[in-house]
DNA sequence: GATATACATTTGTATATACAATTGTTGTAA
DNA sequence: TTACAACAATTGTATATACAAATGTATATC
């Protein structure tokens, strides 16, 4: 991936300048990877994001506000985002008998098995995006996005 | 910015994926701090792009294409944007005289001072975002991103 | 026990973006 | 010259997301 040669230009940016170009080149690349990847499952990666929390949670139910926070990219509304997921069967939604202000959000068999399929799916779209990556390089990247 | 701690996890990520998500969570954070900063002009992270692809033009117009090929973040309807940017007064378009299927766009005067106002706006968040990096870091990053 | 406050979720609305179809224009080959 | 393919831009439409307001419920305070 070579920035000056994607956005055409011949200028030479300042290196400040450069970053954030570069970074946002990169991850609109790995955001088009994961889309394309999802795309023939009919699922967004925020709804694959659910999913993942959801399974997470081992059999214990979530409610919206735990998903939220636990959510990588946090949604204004996540209301809608599980909605989608219910019609589509992967998600079910009850009302807790005890606290009517909350609700309980459970994966379904149907979500576990979708779900397992698109783990493989993500983790070889994964492995693709990395592959010019050996472990110490992976290593170095994270602990230049720590001190983000 | 520590992954576990803000997706709230406790597992142990494995490098490939945590390298993922480390990503998208510094990209938020960029996009969302490019967003903040600037909000005040009512102006996108793309509208903005638009405005100095236009200017690097030095006076010669460009079409969509041009400027659709030159973006960091390709939208599907340039067109759009660049009303936007035309209501504001920030950016003249005329049909190429010679060519009628093209349109020639240019940036106002109007349009280079809010820019060169933004300028210094997006400088100053630029190295607020990177203020922990010196520039041995900055270059390896880039070099890491290369990789992509 | 009535009232206020905080909270979780839902709904409404505006804007952004993706994708498909359409319009208008040019260049080219029969 | 006419018919057609290629192209640039625009328009239409569906979906996604951000933000604000509304709804319903529980908790605290008097």
């Amino acid at each position: 991936m070579n920035v000056e040669e994607i956005i055409k230009t011949d200028k030479r940016l300042p290196l400040p300048k450069r970053t954030m170009i570069h970074f946002a080149l990169v991850s609109n690349k790995i955001r088009e990877a994961f889309g394309i990847a999802l795309k023939p499952y009919d699922m967004s990666e925020q709804q694959f994001n659910v999913l993942r929390i959801l399974r997470g949670q081992k059999g214990n139910p979530a409610n919206l506000s735990t998903i939220n926070e636990r959510m990588v990219t946090k949604m204004s509304n996540t209301t809608r985002l599980v909605d989608k997921l219910i019609n589509k069967g992967f998600v079910d939604r009850m009302v807790c008998p005890t606290n009517r202000r909350k609700v309980e959000i459970t994966i379904t068999a149907k979500g576990l098995e979708i779900l397992s399929e698109l783990d493989t799916v993500m983790e070889k779209t994964e492995n693709q995006l990395l592959k010019e990556f050996n472990q110490d390089e992976l290593k170095e990247l994270n602990q230049l996005l720590h001190k983000f």
